[in-house]
RNA sequence: GGCGCGGUACCCAAGUGGUUAAGGGAGAGGUCUGCAAAACCUUUAUGCGGCGGUUCGAAUCCGCCCGGCGCCUCCA
């Protein structure tokens, strides 16, 4: 089967076929380091981490570039972002830019996902933006207007292709008033006049000024992944008007084609608000990861689809959390079966259609990359492995180690749930605490053995205390953590 | 006002024309166990917001209605 991916501008689900075979070029919108990063964030980039991680299984060479917007996004009153808050801090720009950018970086790995291949700054690509604005102009697409460049929407009559919008539409629903040097409300500016005071500037043949938001992203993916590339994806709230704009621009300055397919994460809510800054209801995830293990945010993220939005409660956090457990301590009990599995004479193969766990698995990330389903089916299977393992009959390595593959391929290589070691317990990891804690278990084993209960409750009792919990199986005592 | 998305069990959430409506959490009962924990088994929606329609057949398509949310203005 081949791999379908919903596409926005069609909005239908359609085949991927890449521009150059066994090759992907991906942009996605990146943050805006101003403030750090919140649980939408989150959604958004282990979405489209998903999306990397499949096909980079599917065996595609993958170039990922997910921009950093440090300049030129423009709040209701015209004031940049970035100048916003670092007269809030009282700093340069550029160190809010580079303390919010590592919180960024720090914040999404720990929820796993993979670093893009190319992480651009708009600041650091001035040039290119100009050059663009420049063909702009040039082609006639663009006006000056007292050293500020305006896109002409109406020189592009596909404008609205994306989000289903008429411009005649766009006028009537503009409430904001029209800024008198735009020849027409919906025109946007690709580059604009810096006031006296306004510390970000850069000197281009309008004068000094600094570049628009949408040119950022326009210039930084044509530079990186040529004119036309396969993948452009962000929020739903960036499809209008941000990729609209985007689109304009780009295809006025080449003549041709974009993207070809552009992806759209839906949103997060809150207690079933709306999260939004002027809310002041949005959570960060540096405080989420308070509450939650990072791992247990992913999972939950992964349970609904990309495309459906995802209401956040503690609530619905524990859940995951319960269930994530759940499919993790299949694997650590696999794998501790697999270390003994070694040293011992085994003789079962164990009997697990893998092959079929494997297609359906495949079957449904291809599937517009169906996360929830595909978890489904680990759990499915894990009940399979589970059975298997509570039997107690000794299974070739071989056999154990062909299960494991599949929970190292879906679960770790593209849902990045399952780590590549998990704490195994009973095994000794050299670590002075596991050869304390098997002190204990074997002390208690022989305390049970005398059947002094109250005594072998007490080691129990004392290291969940401490974190550790003990579980006694037929064949002996293993400890996780939790 | 315009555009769009979805209403599936106590909670989260797949499924989008066809055998008994996935999966996870929570609850109940059971097996195993000294007891726990874990695991496994059984169980909790004759029904998928409501009402009509199309069809041999609809949660799934169409229409209307009722509530929910989002975008249109900065946000991933």
């Amino acid at each position: 089967m081949a791999l379908n991916i919903y596409n926005t501008l069609s909005r239908q689900k359609e085949e991927f076929k890449p521009l150059h075979e066994g090759r992907v070029g991906m942009y996605v919108c990146g943050p805006t380091v101003y403030s750090h990063s919140h649980i939408g964030h989150a959604k958004s980039y282990v979405s489209f981490d998903i999306i990397v991680r499949y096909f980079r299984f599917l065996g595609y060479k993958v170039l990922y570039v997910q921009n950093i917007t440090d300049v030129g996004h423009l709040l209701d009153d015209g004031e940049d972002r970035m100048l916003k808050q670092s007269k809030i801090d009282k700093v340069h720009p550029m160190q809010v830019a580079e303390t919010i950018t590592h919180s960024y970086f720090e914040d999404m790995d720990a929820l796993g996902v993979l670093r893009p291949d190319i992480s651009p700054r708009a600041t650091g690509h001035i040039i290119e933006q100009i050059e663009l604005v420049k063909q702009l102009l040039e082609k006639g697409f663009a006006y000056e207007v007292k050293g500020s460049v305006y896109f002409d929407v109406r020189k592009y009559k596909d404008y609205g292709k994306l989000s289903g919008r008429s411009v005649e539409e766009m006028v009537e629903g503009t409430r904001v008033e029209t800024r008198s040097d735009k020849r027409a409300p919906q025109d946007f500016a690709l580059w604009k006049k810096a006031d006296p005071e306004h510390i970000m500037r850069w000197p281009s043949p309008w004068g000094e000024g600094f570049p628009g938001w949408h040119i950022e992203c326009s210039a930084m993916s044509m530079k990186y992944l040529g004119d036309r590339f396969d993948i452009h994806g962000g929020g739903l709230d960036n499809q209008f008007p941000h990729h609209e704009c985007e689109i304009a621009q780009s295809e006025c300055a080449t003549g041709h084609a974009f993207a070809t397919y552009w992806i759209h994460n839906n949103l997060v809510t809150v207690n079933g608000q709306k999260m939004s800054k002027s809310l002041g209801n949005f959570v960060t995830l540096k405080d989420a990861f308070k509450k939650f293990n990072p791992l247990i945010l992913r999972f939950f993220i992964l349970q609904s689809h990309y495309r459906s939005p995802l209401d956040f409660s503690d609530e619905a956090l524990r859940g995951a959390g319960a269930g994530l457990e759940k499919l993790l301590n299949t694997v650590r009990n696999l794998r501790h079966e697999l270390a003994r599995a070694g040293t011992e004479s085994r003789t079962a193969d164990a009997l697990i259609d893998l092959a079929m766990f494997k297609a359906r698995l495949r079957e449904t990330m291809d599937d517009d990359f169906n996360t929830p389903q595909a978890i489904a089916i680990l759990f499915d299977f894990s009940r399979e492995v589970n059975t298997l393992l509570n039997t107690g009959t000794p299974y070739t390595a071989a056999s154990l180690l062909a299960i494991d593959r599949v929970y190292r391929e879906f679960g770790g290589d593209i849902l990045g749930l399952i780590p590549e070691a998990i704490e195994t317990g009973g095994s000794s990891n050299g670590a002075m605490e596991g050869g304390l804690i098997q002190l204990l278990i074997d002390i208690r084993k022989e305390v049970r053995a005398q059947k002094l209960w109250a005594l072998s409750d007490a080691i129990r009792d004392g290291l969940k205390n401490i974190g550790i919990t003990l579980e006694d199986k037929k064949d002996g005592t293993t400890w996780k953590r939790g």
